[in-house]
DNA sequence: TTGATTTTAGAATGAACGTTCTATTTGTTG
DNA sequence: CAACAAATAGAACGTTCATTCTAAAATCAA
């Protein structure tokens, strides 16, 4: 069924709380951020937020969706890339997205966001849904389409990239990129090789 | 020169307000930890804190500081690991601190710190400082104990291996290391192998 | 012990916050 | 246009917070 005119505003009015609040939570975190400072960037009234969302705590939890949802999809392109290149695409993907801007400020969220994982057991539930999402996809590709074992194991190894190399931005922002492609395309080449277990001891 | 009385009860004081501060932290996160929960905590009223730090902010910075030096602590003891031995010593590690329930927690924090390293140049200014030691020390060993090329990149890319699979227990809580470890030894070594880019397309 | 200094507790303060309430404007429908 | 409903603003409320202030207790010097 199409949208109602009333429907179309209310989520749109949704839509721009919820930018006005990813924005001031990237700035400020999640519990500095004011009801009041949400308002003002969204341009309503304070007040009014109130017949979107029940309570600040709800606003938050719908940004960990949001955002989770959004990272989560652009896992999905990866379905299509062929098993030989799945690593080298996977890398470039890794190191382009955290060389935009965008993402390094994407990161501060990501990190409160796990923070208040720990925390909150709703704002966990959430980010667990989105990464057993992404996680099925990625394993079911590695499993039935490229054909190897430990498929999991894999798919964790190769999540690990990108969320550490995220982090490690993160902590040396003067980190050089150009080096790290090289070893970072080496190591998903060996996560997703079949060979396992003789080059440790 | 040896401390006086005075100044031990002082240190003492300044430790259990830190004590405090880091599980109230741990617990509730920098924003949520009100002066007066950490008093409690410390056994002491919240006036009193302030005869030993300035703010609350100054307490948040203290413990980055605390935090980020005993995680750099940890790292010295590969200095004293034989360079054949050293990815599966680091391996071993990576998995056993995170498979420990204190990790587990402290990692809250880390991601909280993580976060507030972005907006607060102070604390950022913290981070880098213990990153770039750690950094500093695993570069030397990579580059003048194990005579490699790279040293930089290849450092970085062990500390993705670390940062990455705390962040991957944190998304997915039922991570199965058992299979995780194999792989991640065999990235460590492929990490620190002298041969480079054969295996890129 | 007495006086001085440090350490401590706890109430007081003022600001900021999340939320609710009340009123006004806007939009829709007959 | 009239009447009603939805949308919106903004003030008001009660709470909580970081910080400061005041005074009491403890410690120390003589």
């Amino acid at each position: 069924m199409p949208l109602t005119g009333a429907e179309k505003r209310r989520n749109a009015r949704i839509a721009q709380v919820l930018d006005a609040a990813a924005h001031c939570f990237v700035e400020l975190g999640f519990h500095r951020a004011s009801m009041a400072k949400i308002a003002a960037k969204a341009k309503m009234s304070p007040g009014h937020i109130y017949h979107y969302f029940e309570s600040k705590e709800a606003i938050i939890a719908a940004i960990v969706d949001r955002e989770s949802a959004r990272a989560a999809e652009r896992f999905a392109e990866f379905d299509a890339v062929d098993s030989t290149e799945l690593a080298a695409v996977m890398t470039e993907r890794a190191v382009l997205s955290i060389a935009e801007k965008t993402d390094i400020l994407q990161s501060a969220l990501n990190m409160e966001m796990l923070a208040e994982c720990q925390r909150n057991p709703e704002i966990a539930c959430i980010i667990h849904k989105h990464d057993r999402y992404v996680r099925d996809q990625l394993t079911h590709l590695i499993r039935d389409k490229i054909g190897l074992d430990l498929a999991e194991a894999r798919t964790d190894m190769m999540m690990v990239q990108f969320s550490g190399l995220a982090n490690r931005l993160l902590r040396n922002p003067d980190l050089d990129l150009t080096n790290m492609v090289v070893l970072m395309r080496q190591t998903m080449t060996s996560i997703l090789s079949p060979a396992l277990g003789q080059q440790a001891k």
